[in-house]
DNA sequence: TTCATAAGCGTTATATTGACATTAAGTAAA
DNA sequence: TTTACTTAATGTCAATATAACGCTTATGAA
């Protein structure tokens, strides 16, 4: 298939206008990670070759399908829970100098007005770091503090989605979907660090998600480590997502 | 100017494909309205002349501008704070057959597929409901109670802004720009009950908000009533706006 | 003068928070 | 086998915030 020929196929249902770009976070127990997908398979000699994994919308689809199609194609992950946080619309977002070899090989329409839709999520690193033939290619996970820029207004969008992000962490609990499934207390802990952070004193951190009433405590222990071994949590699915639909608010009456 | 020059002059950089919709809560002191456009003027007989104030954008604005000229071209209100809440882009959201005669005779493109991007605001019914004559033929209050249906998916859309207007109320103090200037506890206690739709110890709440310590209490009192007169409040808005910067959080460590 | 109305105040029992230090359980090394 | 090392796990106290609850006050109207 001619590069030409791809590209009339492809846009025929393209909608120039309307992308979404997807903020996946990972975390691999000290530091979160960001998937960034590398385009230097599609295009030698960008400035920067990786980016936030978004693409422009087909007409047929709805806004959250066209995010987990267009994550599942860039880079192999399926079956994620996404969610919107923001719509960004700068006339010149995607007009920058920089950007534009990139545009003009990839797209039909490089200079069309493109609004992006935002979605984000939490995903378990390990889940997707062992089979890395699947997507490795091109994506890969980078350490949060690492990002410094990225094309287009991919770097604003990445720092909203971290405000959104921990907005979200302090209204409902967060780690089902970053926590591996059994997980120890001080693995959490070290999340939620990694969110906001900053250090949580432990005692307090305890007792505040023990309260929560949200883990069951397994009988299972860490085994093999040099110190006293931890004890393994799960999360209670039930207790977990009717306090993510709640949230726990502080300014209720 | 003919109906068809018009089109194509207002559509020549206008983005089919983008459009912005808003939702404008006003309080009387009693229960929130919302501002809905009527379209009586631009077509009758359709089923349900009242709207949500919405159109495309301009491909030479960003989202907040196409929010504020909208809003001022459809209502006549100008410098109004907006907020995103949303963007909202099922590939069928305007296909409803009783809304085609509309897309008909207003949109140069009424067969595209159109993803919007909500924005919401709150402000003083009284600001506005003066001068009627600027807006008034075009736009009305409606209480949010007596709203059951709207065009499109513009109900969905209110109540997604209902849900996040409730959200954000329980993180960050309301009312600067829906309360006159100045106003009584019960006034503002008023305003929280009708955005959470439930009765609210007054003791309570009136604890909790001068604890919040955004408001400067007043010599001024309540005259003519035949009653105690309430003593008159109004926001400190540093205090106010660095409050609705931090947010208050339960969930914070 | 009294009546009706909404304003405005205060207490108590309970729960949550933040700050802070020590002991326990296991492996590794001597 | 003893000791060292490492991380897990726990408890208390003082301060603050919460929810539930009833009575008194200031005004205009009757």
């Amino acid at each position: 298939m001619s590069n030409n020929i791809m590209k009339n196929k492809i846009n025929k249902s393209l909608n120039p206008n309307i992308s979404v770009d997807c903020v996946i976070f990972g975390f691999d127990g000290k530091e979160l990670h960001v998937l960034l997908i590398d385009r230097e398979n599609e295009l030698k000699n960008v400035v920067s070759a990786h980016a936030l994994p978004g693409n422009l919308i087909y007409d047929h689809e709805n806004l959250n399908m066209a995010a987990e199609r267009v994550l599942k194609e860039l880079t192999g992950l399926s079956n994620i829970y996404l969610e919107q946080f923001g719509a960004f619309g700068e006339p010149n977002r995607i007009k920058k100098k920089e950007d534009q070899p990139w545009l003009k090989a990839v797209r039909s329409n490089p200079n069309a007005r493109v609004v992006t839709v935002g979605y984000y999520s939490l995903i378990r690193m390990s889940d997707y770091e062992l089979n890395p033939s699947s997507f490795a290619k091109y994506a890969s996970w980078t350490p949060l503090k690492d990002i410094v820029n990225l094309p287009f207004d991919h770097f604003e969008i990445l720092n909203n989605s971290i405000d959104y992000l921990r907005s979200n962490t302090k209204i409902r609990p967060v780690g089902y979907n970053l926590l591996p499934k059994k997980f120890t207390l001080n693995e959490m802990q070290k999340l939620y660090e990694a969110i906001f952070n900053k250090k949580i004193d432990n005692r307090n951190f305890r007792r505040k998600i023990i309260n929560l009433d949200i883990l069951d405590k397994l009988e299972e222990k860490q085994e093999g480590v040099a110190h006293k071994p931890a004890n393994y949590y799960q999360f209670n699915v039930e207790k977990y997502e009717s306090h993510i639909e709640k949230g726990f608010f502080k300014f209720e009456f």
